[in-house]
RNA sequence: GCGGGAGUGGCGGAAUGGUAUACGCAUCGGUCUUAAAAACCGAGGAGGAAACUCAUACGGGUUCGACUCCCGUCUCCCGCACCA
């Protein structure tokens, strides 16, 4: 055994270990509890990056935990293998998507190896892989065959850059971007397949009990249920005009209707004479939806359509317009507009000079829907409403009263409204799962057998630099037969949305090679559903949506039937929610970086200096050679004052530097902070040389430039390689790292100085267990009692810091109790058998957060391997208790003393110990306290005169 | 606008209504060294010579006692947003 701390020798060393016994593989175990632990899969991009191990790592704590606590743990990793930057590398780089996405899954598996998780390799999923994919197909068919799978010409959600549609969830942002590249999509009119989320509306905002308040807030306003009435008005020319409205109260105040542009009954309603206006109109929407609909001003603007309609239930004939303030895509794209209680009706009713009538009157006050400045939104009575008039709105009696009414008129229903749309699943690219489905020339759409899956992505394909899908021209994939008539058939060309891989991979680790279903009911039986599931909140309406829906849609399907029919029945349902529990982690951010401090030497050109030369050099250098610059100045002045009273005209040019730290910087241009908090804008000519103070010459990327806190990208320089630090520190220091030194639901900007602390953390560690010898002496009985009390309150600790993912606070638990053994060492304490059972106790309650050293010292102290299959260490609260506690007393609620006292002093005593301290009597003028409050287990005394 | 979350030393961050600032980084002083780094020892919320006073965004309140609970204000972050 080396006498230093050497991860680089001992991690890799128990890393094969551990894989050669499969210590890790987990499997069906009816005598234990199991334990599903899942953290989401990552995209093989091609390197592992500090934001994957920050994920991953804090996670395999805790299911190593879990695992000491006695729980049989599946925790289980993969690869989301399709997708776009395999295809646009393809293309960029002439590298087949297949060969860049395996390469990178195989690296990936590499560099995950060497974070000592314990994940079980055996059960590796990749999406990517035929045996996966099939089953991705296989859904598809099923959701198909049970009313759930669509497909509907749309005016969908289009990605320039990516070149394909987009799920509404994916478009992000008030300026619509593109989730993926943050390009602003654009609309499309196109043929697409659905998948009835919305039918599952209602279900998911039932939310599983143990996920994060802002998840279920996030997904409950993306479904955006609101609750109202259905009401058909219908045109003067008979037809049909659906509305919804979620205040069905004031239909008697509908003034007019608004249409969105385009509603398919704009057509038929439109007149001859407005028909011109109408379609400028339209024009104009569409225009404006395609190029910035963030400028749009909220200023309301419209087109009377010259149509009318009839309001049902009082027969008014009222105007129809169309205005884009209404969306197509809400409710039924239609509206009854009641200016004087709707804000967007009264602007857009004042704006256009439409009538604005009062139908709910606020009591003690006359509103007059000529003279009104905005609507009134309150409770009051209804009135200019036929035989409702009288009617008091609050607490929805009104408009439960009406939507009665208009269901026995049978002219509108009690209805409830979703924002939530249906999940468009096609993408027009090539590096995903084939849809299964044919289009025949006389069957129409057919779907591929499913003993025919799976429908294999050709291999053999052309990328076009255009990013068309080369399915759509490869002959061989896309010419068939039809299952149904034998005639010709075409393959559907589009692939499927990887949130499809990605909705049902928990199942597929559970059998990943099984090949009769997509998940061996036996193995599902066992583990689901997962039990705590890890990852970040970028997915909370992508994501974290789909996969709930799957799970539904599977048990509409009757797929959980075989593994339902498995479980015992006190078990909690595997169909009704994947994951039980879920927490989310933060994301690691770049670490702020100072700019170089350079002098730039040049010719002014206005306020741009024209440099020729760069030197750069540190801050202190910089403000010495400001100084000195500062001093040459004044003296050039002072001679051109000189020089002016013997009649000289010309000034002297003064020196033409600029000195300063960078904070902007790109090819030859670059700004520059003086001292003095001015910029200087630096213009470089070509050949200017860059000299660092040693004369040597560097290049102008070796510049570094002033950086914020934000988040890490190549490009900004601020990327921090995990592979590096694991090289220099070892996996178990970045491990603890990045457990010690954020909150782990926020996470935070890097700071590469702060993980000293935890690499002399382990190094101390490391020496106080290898290198304690006895100390001569009678060991102290009250030092053994408080290294014993430490060490139980340490486990108490990390216990609850493991278990509540305050991984920071476990770890400073650890540091404490490495203190606490360290001054012990120096005693007499040190050799006893409370050292002994302190550094056991310290090693194993190590092992979850830094396994490699922890198993490495668990060897060297003599214990059986391995540390990994030792029980979490029991807390004694007896032993934890302290003995002597320090009284803290207050005098009116200021603290005025601390007195070391035994614990447990009774109050009387405690009370006369106190009052007997100078530092108390200072505060009180004699006589007895009014009140005294104890607290015997705090060690508080507040004593009131 | 609606909804959610947060605000504590120079920094990351601790604190079941009961010793605010644990643990760590950085800083400062010391030891060792020709020197530096590392390592080790020690000191740091602010003010004050001290006694003490003031400090958890700000203003109130409840309480013997408030970072913690309540009311109001400000700032920042996130989600949604012409949603009928």
């Amino acid at each position: 055994m080396p006498d230093k701390y050497t991860p680089q020798e001992i991690e890799p060393k128990w890393q094969a270990q551990w894989a050669e016994d499969k210590l890790y593989r987990s499997l069906i175990d009816g005598s234990r509890p199991k334990h599903y632990a899942l953290t989401m899969l990552p995209y093989p991009s091609g390197e592992l990056h500090i934001g994957h191990w920050y994920a991953m790592a804090p996670s395999d704590a805790r299911a190593r935990y879990m695992r000491m606590r006695g729980y049989n743990v599946l925790f289980p990793m993969g690869f989301d293998a399709f997708g776009l930057p395999a295809e646009n590398a393809a293309i960029r780089n002439r590298v087949h998507p297949k060969k860049w996405t395996y390469a990178n899954v195989a690296r990936m598996r590499e560099q995950m190896r060497s974070m000592g998780t314990i994940f079980d390799w055996d059960r590796e999923a990749v999406s990517s892989d035929p045996e996966y994919y099939r089953w991705t197909q296989w859904f598809f068919l099923k959701f198909y065959e049970n009313g759930l799978a669509y497909r509907q010409r749309a005016s969908v959600d289009f990605c320039p850059n990516c070149n394909t549609t987009l799920a509404r969830e994916q478009v992000w942002g008030d300026d619509r971007h593109c989730e993926r590249c943050g390009t602003p999509v654009i609309k499309k009119d196109l043929a697409q397949w659905f998948f009835k989320i919305t039918n599952y509306a209602e279900e998911l905002l039932n939310h599983p009990k143990d996920w994060p308040e802002k998840v279920k807030v996030m997904q409950t306003n993306w479904i955006g249920r609101s609750e109202g009435a259905h009401v058909t008005f219908h045109t003067e020319r008979g037809d049909p005009l659906l509305i919804f409205t979620t205040r069905p109260d004031t239909l008697w105040g509908a003034t007019f209707m608004v249409l969105a542009p385009e509603h398919p009954l704009v057509e038929r309603v439109t007149t001859a004479d407005q028909r011109a206006a109408v379609e400028a109109y339209i024009a104009q929407t569409q225009r404006q939806s395609e190029i910035d609909r963030t400028a749009a001003d909220k200023d309301k603007t419209g087109v009377f359509t010259g149509g009318y309609a009839i309001n049902p239930v009082n027969g008014e004939r009222i105007p129809i317009w169309i205005a884009d303030y209404v969306l197509m895509t809400y409710g039924s794209g239609a509206i009854m507009a009641v200016p004087a209680h709707d804000e967007r009706d009264f602007a857009f009713a004042r704006k256009l000079r439409l009538a604005v009538r009062v139908v709910i009157q606020p009591e003690g006050e006359m509103l007059d829907g000529a003279t009104m400045s905005e609507p009134f939104l309150g409770d009051g009575v209804m009135v200019n409403s036929g035989h409702f008039n009288g009617t008091p709105t609050a607490n929805n009696q009104a408009i439960s009263r009406v939507i009665d009414w208009l269901e026995a008129q049978n002219m509108g229903k009690r209805a409830v409204n979703y924002r939530l749309r249906d999940w468009l699943i096609s993408r027009q690219r090539y590096w995903g799962a084939p849809i299964p489905m044919l289009y025949c020339e006389t069957c129409g759409i057919v779907p591929v057998p499913e003993d025919q899956l799976p429908v294999l992505l050709p291999d053999d394909v052309e990328f076009m630099p255009t990013g068309e899908s080369p399915l759509k021209s490869h002959p061989a994939f896309l010419n068939t037969t039809c299952p149904q008539c034998g005639g010709k058939a075409q393959r559907e060309t589009d692939t499927m949305d990887t949130f499809m891989c990605s909705s049902w991979y928990q199942l597929r680790y559970l059998s990943p090679h099984y090949d009769e279903a997509p998940f061996d009911p036996e193995e599902a039986a066992y583990w689901l559903p997962v039990d705590q599931y890890t990852g970040g909140i970028e997915h909370a309406t992508m994501h974290l949506m789909y996969t709930r829906f799957f799970t539904k849609a599977m048990r509409d399907c009757g797929i959980y039937k075989d593994a339902a029919a498995r479980r015992k029945p006190n078990q909690p349902p595997i169909d009704h929610e994947p994951m039980l529990a879920l927490y989310n982690q933060g994301m690691i951010l770049g670490e702020p970086m100072e700019g170089s401090y350079i002098a730039a030497f040049g010719e002014w050109q206005g306020e741009t200096l024209i440099t020729n030369k760069i030197v750069v050099m540190d801050e202190e250098a910089a403000k010495v050679m400001q100084e000195a610059e500062n001093m040459v100045n004044n003296l050039i002045s002072g001679l051109d004052d000189i020089a002016r009273a013997f009649g000289e005209t010309e000034a002297s040019t003064p020196m033409t530097t600029a000195i300063g730290e960078i904070i902007k910087r790109n090819d030859n241009v670059m700004v520059i902070e003086r001292l003095n908090g001015t910029e200087v804008t630096l213009e470089l000519t070509e050949d200017a040389p860059i000299v660092d103070r040693a004369g040597n010459e560097i290049p102008i990327k070796a510049l570094r430039y002033r950086l914020g806190v934000e988040k890490m990208s190549k490009s900004k320089g601020n990327v921090v390689a995990p592979d590096v630090l694991v090289a220099q520190y070892g996996a178990d220091v970045v491990r603890g790292y990045l457990m010690f030194a954020f909150r782990w639901e926020s996470g935070g900007p890097w700071d590469s100085q702060g993980i000293q602390g935890v690499v002399r953390w382990l190094n101390d560690v490391w020496n106080v267990v290898t290198d304690s010898p006895a100390v001569d002496g009678e060991a102290d009985e009250k030092a053994i009692r408080a290294l014993r009390r430490k060490t139980h309150q340490t486990i108490q600790r990390v216990g609850e810091g493991l278990e509540t993912f305050s991984f920071n606070t476990a770890v400073a638990a650890l540091m404490e109790l490495k203190n606490a053994l360290l001054a012990a060492r120096k005693t007499p304490v040190c050799g006893t058998a409370a050292w002994a059972e302190s550094i056991r106790t310290m090693l194993l309650l190590m092992a979850p957060i830094t396994p490699h050293i922890a198993e490495e010292l668990w060897q060297h102290i003599g214990e059986a391997y391995s540390i990994h299959n030792q029980a979490f260490p029991a807390f004694d609260a007896e032993i934890a208790k302290a003995d002597e506690i320090t009284l803290v007393v207050s005098v009116n609620g200021k603290l005025r003393a601390r007195l070391q006292v035994p614990a447990g002093l009774p109050e009387a005593e405690a009370v006369a110990l106190a009052l007997a301290s100078p530092d108390v009597q200072k505060f009180i003028n004699g006589g007895a306290p009014k009140k005294v409050i104890y607290v015997a287990e705090r060690g508080m005394l507040n004593l009131v005169f």
